[in-house]
DNA sequence: ATCCCGAGGG
DNA sequence: CCCTCTGGAT
């Protein structure tokens, strides 16, 4: 294998020309929307989410409308995304924090926007570079880890380190980009269960399709 | 390490 | 049945 400061000019390359347009699939008009969207997006894919968001964005149009919010009435709307009473709560809780302390306005700095309650770097990440068009780091989320260790760029379990592993090797230009990349890739091809190294575009250069070509299941 | 938690796929 | 879906707090 080469050396990942290599590959990965090759990797972010292949991947553009695949998906040439990354971005978020989560629905949404403004940084509030891209935070309350990712923060129900939690173990929940992105689909399921859209089907809950445009009626509660009707209903909650302002961060002090979901500040107001009934709590058990919140956890019935959001109630088929899972972990509804936490992301209920945190939903509130950050919203009234927005309100309180940042002027009704979502933050746009990693160091702001992680004091939001149920809101780490992941979900930070997403809102800075989806909301805002910021990067200060790279959004690991189960895709970027899933597909990171595939690749060949961490070994880490811990989302952190995977990601501190990733800003290492990832030019500053594409952390935009890297993570809807990532995403797009694993719901395309490199799924969890069955990935589909056979027909990936990557096979010449991912370690674990590698594992398959040398045991002659592949070429 | 454990808990939160519904829904769909295999 | 088990696994997975753009995690975070305790």
């Amino acid at each position: 294998m080469e050396p990942a400061p290599k590959r990965i000019g090759r990797i972010i390359g292949l991947l553009r020309e695949r998906y040439p347009q990354p971005r978020t699939a989560l629905e949404f008009q403004n940084p509030l929307q891209i935070l309350v969207a990712t923060i129900l997006a939690a173990q929940c894919t992105d689909e399921r989410v859209n089907r809950i968001t445009p009626g509660l964005f009707r209903k909650y149009p302002t961060a002090a409308a979901f500040a107001r919010a009934d709590r058990t009435e919140l956890e019935q709307e959001i109630r088929s995304a899972g972990f509804f009473r936490n992301k209920a709560k945190n939903i509130i809780g950050a919203a009234r924090r927005i309100v309180e302390e940042f002027g009704g306005a979502v933050p746009d700095s990693m160091a702001a926007l992680v004091t939001l309650p149920g809101v780490a770097r992941k979900t930070a990440n997403i809102v800075l570079s989806a909301g805002y068009g910021k990067a200060e780091g790279i959004a690991v989320d189960t895709h970027a880890r899933r597909l990171s260790r595939r690749l060949g760029l961490s070994r880490h379990e811990d989302p952190e380190k995977i990601e501190r592993d990733l800003l290492a090797v990832v030019p500053k230009d594409d952390w935009l980009d890297f993570n809807f990349l990532l995403v797009e890739h694993g719901r395309a091809l490199c799924q969890a269960r069955k990935p589909k190294c056979p027909e990936c575009f990557l096979r010449r250069i991912c370690p674990s399709a590698e594992a398959l070509i040398l045991g002659g299941k592949l070429k």
